[in-house]
DNA sequence: TAGTTCAACTTGTATATACAACTTAGCATA
DNA sequence: TATGCTAAGTTGTATATACAAGTTGAACTA
């Protein structure tokens, strides 16, 4: 894969990241011009053009017309408080994706829970716990309890190749989900799996999630307060405006 | 807001969007190609691109290299967190709303948040810490910086009427926010304002509110991990647009 | 000195053109 | 019949050019 082949285009920006990378420009400060890259990249304007809109809707760069682009302070690209695979997130962020189950089984329903779905005492449900891993490092303890109803196979799935939140997907569709977002202090087994610091506190998560008017699962995400953060962003405008 | 001076690839954006909206092409079928839409809007193909480019930036459509550009299928959006007033929160689950305001202040903007707020080294900036409670009970400290250009009369204001955040509001429509969500530790002064128990994390919400292309106010919003919950939903039927 | 104008430079929009890479359907061949 | 090839249509990359629009600083003027 050398440079030859490469697209042009990504030459331009592997040549801009590298450089605020090893902190030829910083942030706020100007990046070459259009014009500028022309010359020192030996690419015509548009292409050196693409590569700067490219980084610049990726939210590296910002430009202003007449002044220049210039270096976005960096934020925290991670992902909205969207429902997505926690593998495409990590993979998104350029990291390696791994994770582990801890357990997988059919058990009775926890009193707690009966209602919630709909189910009386004795009722089976499903009843899982994964690790999902960031670089090897664990970034989100899942517990989820899956209604039988919604996905019979639940137990027969191998998720290392597919997480629960997208194998859910695919056989049950998502229709309505609410959340409930808290911090907590981790118990012993927080602690040990998320390889947390001292006093370290949790980012808890509790997702219930519904198929049109089944009850499909309920979960538990716990994540480090160290290396989790949750952001988003929203406009009132974007909609058919002109200007 | 004739077609006359509009920039041709809105031009070209509006009218897909307008034919996705009224049914004239579902989802995985495919739109005009460029070619087509060349003849059909009377651009040149860069711009037909550039106007399938960016919808399918936004995930409206989808392109696939010698077929064609489909509609994509609808996404889930972000269950989007509701900016409220605390004041009507508290009273809405029945309790009695107080506050009290620490600190109100014009001062010299701190540096690391000159650049945000398109500020010069010096330029004042006006800054509020105030403490809400919940039956008396404090459930969050609200700590606030302020442009100036944004709301003049920010200092003059009496926040036992009105929240910050109404205020805020009433004179700066917001119409842009960004939220960041984390778990932390507490320093000791939120141990003592916000009365935690030994070790007791706090949620905290770091949320820039934008009117037009103005920054209007960065804020920091520290909650107790016992009392305080973020609570979100939505439905695929509607795309949510809590305001 | 204070204000104005202007030239140079920046990004933004738009067009015309060329060829590469990929997909599909239909035709030709074994 | 089954296979392979080709032509036509699609998106992807790249260039050259032109002018519009916004910013800045230096030269000029009152």
């Amino acid at each position: 894969m050398t440079e030859a082949n490469a697209r042009r285009y990504m030459v331009v920006k592997n040549f801009i990241k590298q450089g605020i990378e090893d902190g030829s420009w910083k942030e706020h400060k100007r990046v070459p011009s259009e014009n500028q890259l022309v010359e020192t990249c030996n690419v015509s304007r548009m292409t050196a053009r693409r590569a700067l809109d490219e980084l610049t809707e990726e939210g590296i760069l910002y430009r202003v017309q007449g002044r220049g682009t210039f270096v976005a302070p960096k934020k925290l690209h991670s992902p909205m408080l969207e429902i997505r695979n926690i593998a495409d997130e990590v993979s998104e962020r350029g990291h390696k994706y791994s994770n582990e189950l801890i357990l997988l089984q059919k058990e009775q329903c926890p009193n707690h829970l009966l209602h919630y779905f709909d189910l009386d005492e004795g009722d089976d449900i499903y009843h899982s716990i994964m690790v999902h891993k960031e670089d090897n490092k664990p970034i989100q303890i899942e517990q989820r309890y899956v209604n039988p109803k919604a996905a019979p196979d639940y137990l027969k799935q191998n998720f290392n190749e597919m997480t629960p939140n997208v194998y859910l997907s695919a056989v049950a569709p998502l229709t309505q989900a609410e959340h409930q977002i808290e911090a907590k202090e981790a118990d012993p087994f927080m602690r040990v799996t998320l390889k947390l610091q001292d006093n370290e506190p949790v980012l808890s998560i509790d997702r219930t999630t519904w198929s049109r008017d089944l009850l499909v699962s309920y979960c538990q995400l716990f994540h480090p307060a160290s290396r989790f953060k949750l952001t988003g962003r929203f406009t009132t405008e974007h909609q058919l405006t002109e200007l």
